[in-house]
DNA sequence: AACTATTTATAAGA
DNA sequence: TTCTTATAAATAGTT
């Protein structure tokens, strides 16, 4: 959306990858607002530039929101990995082979054709990769959603332990200025310096 | 942008907040994943639809890179899944299928027992079994991993913010002290007192 | 930081 | 639901 079409590849020219890094960065807080409010969802995002800043939106109560719905999450992660383990993938195949000699036995007698029993080993087969598919697919997006959740966490660690720093030095200030109160270094009357801190 | 301007404001007809859901859901998602490639920025956004399912977005690269002491595991996890990745067991049987045939091709001319082929297949599925019982070893094991890592960083969290309370308490005490000097139950002196504010 | 020519996203309709 | 389309909004390149 702009004079002319842009691939969407690393911005080589440091410069306009500012550029675009500002104003794109800008767009993507207002569009997470915007969905956030229109739709009364919870949406917490997180961006850190190149140079290692960060910005960041969430939306009304925040993270503890977000969180609080891990929580309960976690309990849905808790069946599907239980649903998983119940699935040892690694037998199906004799499973499978043992239902088609079950059939076979039962067809001795009669005269059921090579080909309907081939025919019958397909389907098994094909459910089988249905359901073994569904089932990589289900892991693949619950370790996406825990690597997600690990860096939401440690991302609010970062900032967390960055408010710390914060009170210490500012703490730490005021040890100091009361371990010498007239040392204080400063361009500011002293009756400011007093009010600043 | 649509048929008409729309305020920034909930939308209370379910049905279509639910499809404005969906469709600001996808956009920004595909505007958290550009920015990303576009600006090599690290972006992590996570969406909680009203209803309560979890969307995540987060780029894969350098988040850890800024949280620098998780590094080293996290590049294990990614090794680990891609490896996963790279094994789409739902092609397992079509492909065994396929080298047992071409096996079955090879000894058209020769005199291969019909026994000696059925020998070759079990002893495919075998390997395929083990092949497959390894990968969701691992990626059970990668899931317990991150959950793990996950209960950690939580914990990490909620000791940091119980010092950060601390932290506050005894701020909020000192500025209570410089509101009222006379009250202070201190040792520092007053004009200390008066810098602390 | 402002300005537009364009592209892109999407609201409403089918 | 999915596709289509008119229009609003975002933004790439420019000043």
């Amino acid at each position: 959306m702009g004079r002319r079409r842009v691939e969407i590849k690393r911005i080589e020219d440091k410069n306009s990858r500012q550029v675009t890094f500002c104003k794109r960065r800008n767009g993507l807080m207002e569009k997470a607002r915007q969905l956030s409010v229109l739709c009364g969802s919870s949406v917490a995002l997180f961006i850190v530039s190149s140079t290692g800043k960060l910005y960041s939106f969430s939306s009304g109560d925040s993270m503890a929101k977000i969180l609080s719905h891990y929580e309960t999450k976690n309990v849905d992660d808790r069946r599907t990995l239980d649903l998983v383990e119940k699935t040892p993938d690694y037998l199906s195949n004799e499973e499978l082979l043992e239902i088609v000699q079950c059939k076979l036995e039962e067809a001795k007698g009669d005269n059921v054709s090579v080909e309907s029993l081939i025919s019958i080993e397909e389907q098994f087969k094909k459910a089988l990769s249905v359901t073994r598919a569904r089932k990589t697919k289900l892991m693949m997006e619950l370790v996406k959603t825990l690597q997600d959740k690990e860096k939401l966490l440690k991302e609010e660690n970062k900032v967390l332990a960055s408010q710390m720093r914060e009170m210490k030095k500012l703490l730490e200030t005021e040890d100091e200025r009361a371990m010498s109160p007239g040392n204080s270094s400063g361009n500011n009357p002293p009756e400011t310096l007093r009010l600043l801190k």
